[in-house]
DNA sequence: CTGAAAGCGCTAACAC
DNA sequence: GTGTTAGCGCTTTCAG
């Protein structure tokens, strides 16, 4: 690690010529700027960030805190806000929440405080109601200004907001469109459970039940007698894991998707793609979520809609 | 954002007495004491990270570079090692590998350098191969310490390496041991292959067949008719993914897992078990690979033995 | 064209 | 018990 006086010292010059060089100033001395080009290279200079953003008050750095890293959703995220802040010139620091620790929450916090001025927070909607509190009272007491990127926040400052319940209203529209007499929700996530809610008493030409349940693998796979009972002719899960359980009964008890029953599930992961035959899903706005969290880095803008999943129709869903 | 010399001057006192009180020192006017407590409190100090890392030399950062973002195991091996990480003291700073611009990665390096000392590689094994060249010659140009965990790299002086090859090798006698008569190998990476290759003329109680193929989900399921008529009892596939698609096919063609063909994978992704029968694979050693890295990071020790793959037998692989 | 120097906030050695 | 101060490496202002 060479510095900016050694580098002066070497060349036997200053600092200010050194820095005029490097920063590609004209008025320099051509043979004193070749040789202080030389030096640099040959002892590869490089910037101490510390001093830098010490010296300049700056703060390079972004917070992320992630809840639920399972997700091949929460992974595509991550790596798009990763992309995203490297390429605008932040580093991206990757925190936790610790499940019991809010101490050491706070200490990672203060040592943030300094070299970031954002911290962006995916938690799960419906999840983590404690710690959303938690956090939110954080940017009260620690000079970070958070971002809550698809958490179900209403009181924060900087929201960015998703739209599963409208998104889910909106699907089955189309999939009463389709010409499906009989829908039915499995699940108990209330920002899915709403949007079929707001359906019940409306006079769709299909009919709306539910089953309430757990939202895993194994709760698909459970509710397969219920719903195979059920008369559906399409059903809805809270999430694609939970639709690929189904899948698993249906396939044990020679139920076939799209023609017996036809399916979609929320998430968009990998493997829904995979499944034979492939799952439809609603799936998560990424990038248009990333673009929202860059706007308000770069721009301190919010847009205030939120904004609405994408349905995505496979073979699983068809009449 | 208060400092130390503003606690000094609305206490009174000087920076060494704050600091002694918040370094919880003994030796102090516990009036004193109390007042310089309540006003830290009351404005909130917290330590600026940039000055102290400035003041003291010290690196707590450590950068992170991954490749390949899109596989659970990698997620998984993410999550471990960010809260290894902080649990120790140091901030994870993610990075990326900028796949035709290495100018980009050598700023990105060169604003690391001064507050990191190490950067953790995870880049897949059998890829990359400029990128890795890249890499290593990186290491000789800026102040940084590689971690090459799981790379396959050989000259570089911190390497956390898995031994795929082997624990391929190991399984196949495994396999044999159940009983099994023909196992046939579909895929193309040297490090599964070359495993299977050393097995090729021993004299191992079951045939061996191989079907070089790329080892993605559409190449499992393309395989099918000659995977069908193979007669192999077990097919192992390069990937997890590429084994989904045999069950695809499997499913389609009333092929029966385990009874006609068991079917092993590698990668252990979450949706292997979501699969019916649940697939049997080869898992990463993620515990243990970040258990090494932290012992580089804290120790400086690294332990020269690869990791064995870890072998997960599931129903897909019964006689 | 180039040098000297202030000061970002912190730590720690040194003084009294 | 407590105050003063040097200096980490950088940027930038002010003089010449």
């Amino acid at each position: 690690m060479i510095t900016l006086k050694q580098l002066a010292e070497l060349s036997g010059t200053s600092i200010r010529t050194v820095r005029r060089v490097l920063d590609n100033y004209p008025h320099v001395n051509s043979e004193k700027r070749k040789l202080i080009l030389d030096l640099a290279k040959k002892y590869n200079y490089v910037p101490n960030m510390a001093a830098r953003s010490l010296r300049l008050q700056k703060k390079n750095f972004v917070g992320i805190l992630f809840s639920a890293f399972d997700k091949n959703a929460s992974l595509h995220k991550l790596n798009l806000l990763n992309e995203a802040l490297i390429n605008n010139g932040f580093y991206p620091l990757l925190g936790k929440i610790a499940e019991n620790n809010q101490l050491e929450c706070e200490k990672m916090f203060a040592n943030w405080a300094g070299i970031a001025e954002f911290v962006v927070v995916f938690i799960q909607a419906d999840h983590d109601f404690t710690q959303k509190e938690f956090l939110s009272s954080m940017h009260r007491k620690y000079p970070l200004k958070f971002i809550f990127a698809d958490c179900d926040m209403h009181d924060a400052e900087y929201i960015v907001a998703v739209d599963r319940a409208g998104s889910v209203e909106q699907m089955v529209h189309q999939i009463a469109e389709m010409g499906f007499k009989h829908f039915l929700y499995c699940g108990k996530l209330p920002s899915r459970k709403q949007g079929i809610e707001k359906l019940m008493h409306s006079r769709l030409p299909m009919q709306i039940s539910m089953i309430e349940s757990n939202y895993e693998f194994e709760n698909g796979e459970l509710l397969g007698d219920s719903i195979a009972s059920s008369n559906a002719d399409v059903v809805f899960f809270d999430t694609d894991r939970m639709a690929a359980g189904f899948y698993s009964y249906a396939q044990k008890h020679r139920i076939k998707i799209p023609e017996d029953i036809a399916v979609v599930g929320l998430d968009n992961e990998i493997y829904g793609s995979y499944l034979n035959p492939p799952l439809s899903t609603l799936s998560h706005p990424s990038e248009e979520l990333i673009q929202r969290i860059m706007d308000i880095i770069l721009k301190g803008k919010c847009a205030v809609d939120p904004l609405p999943l994408k349905f995505i129709v496979r073979e699983s869903l068809q009449k």
